[in-house]
DNA sequence: CCGCTTTTTGACGACTTGGTCAAATTCGCC
DNA sequence: GGCGAATTTGACCAAGTCGTCAAAAAGCGG
């Protein structure tokens, strides 16, 4: 497994050893991240993990430093979910509302299909001092973000005078509790589910109950799903 | 553990030998309830447990099994708080709105002045296998009645129509999560975050949205808080 | 103050787990 | 085939934790 320098054509299929050893990482984090899920960080050994992927605790070393530093991957990778999903709706929506429904149906599309990192979120009071106080930094500013959409909804008239600061931790409450029941081979797919969703909180906090351009904004949203 | 049978008058303040027991039971639970939800289960130690009641590990187990024991019974009265609204909204409610509003309320109002034994729930996973079928159990009859009053709202027309389960998954979630930022000493009283998610939840889930029956069964429920 | 029961202690055993390291193995390449 | 680097292993240590037990301490009635 070398980069395929002046080997002949096919070998340039072959990884490079660069590309090995980051697809072995990527494997040991993901399963990480789902045993984390599973059975909670501290609950989880690292030879457990290491069986999974077929080899021995020690050659987990080779990847990584240490266990916490597994967590913090994993959180980290968890997080980009969320920053995507920021980022698809500011460029995609106008009105506060807008972006608030793009950003939830988005979000719970993408931890659907990524159940395993997204869930390790859970974990958060694993982390060491150091380690969470990045994390929590990280996270604080989705949240201010996510709040700044409803307050912007509500300057722009299409959101009702709610408390940003609360209905943020409602909804992502109702995000978050997914990992307890949610299941990817369960009946209800994704995207079903952030419809839902998305309707429950459009609901609850738009300004005209009964206006059509929520519906608008929606069929947008779940069209690029 | 002895009652005072035939002692003199005032020996009947001193605490019989059997509510000794029962009072540093409960103290243990409490404290232990505590350090599980700040730390998890796995990662809280009897030893740090037994040094916040100032007595040694050892002695703990004059109450209890196991440490399995403890968190399990952590759960069960955790669960009593959810029961113990839901009779309320039983008794008090008329319409599945009523009900449902009345459950809300009552129940964050519970949960926020008992925190360390509501939180608890989250270590879930935690519970032994057999632990975990009763409490299991428990949640899901509780959960089951939950989506009765949602069904039963459609049926009366007090809620529009919207999937009870995914309803109810919706709203615990918001709830659920409450153990992950809300503090006794925090800004907000319970009774003011019972009241905005109660309306947030109104809002989602009322079929007419600017009815005046809202305000009543939120009124009525905060009055008895 | 005595004697009996309740409660607490300190020391200990068995076990799990994170992490280390030198040695062995694998692999690409000349 | 054989060389050198990349990768993996097995043995091992140190630390932490649950749970136990005989013995000590505390509490209380007579």
């Amino acid at each position: 497994m070398r980069r395929g320098r002046h080997s002949s054509a096919w070998k340039n299929v072959v990884l490079s050893r660069d590309q090995q050893f980051a697809l072995k990482r990527a494997a040991l984090l993901r399963q990480a991240a789902r045993a984390f899920s599973a059975h909670g960080y501290h609950d989880t050994s690292l030879d457990d993990v290491a069986k999974t992927l077929g080899v021995t605790k020690a050659a987990l070393y080779y990847y990584v430093k240490n266990k916490q530093e597994i967590l913090f991957e994993c959180h980290m990778q968890a997080q980009d979910l969320g920053e995507t999903a920021l980022q698809h709706s500011e460029q995609n929506g106008r009105s506060g509302r807008d972006k608030i429904l793009l950003l939830a149906t988005k979000y719970i599309e993408l931890i659907t299909s990524e159940m395993g990192s997204f869930a390790v979120l859970g974990e958060f009071d694993a982390l060491d001092a150091e380690n969470r106080t990045i994390i929590a930094r990280r996270r604080d500013k989705f949240d201010r973000h996510f709040r700044k959409l409803v307050s912007d909804g509500i300057a722009d008239g299409s959101i009702r005078a709610v408390d940003p600061k609360l209905t943020v931790f409602f909804f992502m409450g109702a995000i978050n509790w997914m990992t307890r029941w949610f299941r990817p081979d369960g009946p209800l797919p994704g995207t079903d589910i952030a419809r839902h969703f998305a309707d429950l909180l459009d609901k609850a906090i738009s300004a005209s109950p009964a206006e059509p351009a929520a519906k608008a904004a929606r069929s947008r949203a779940s069209a690029r799903a």
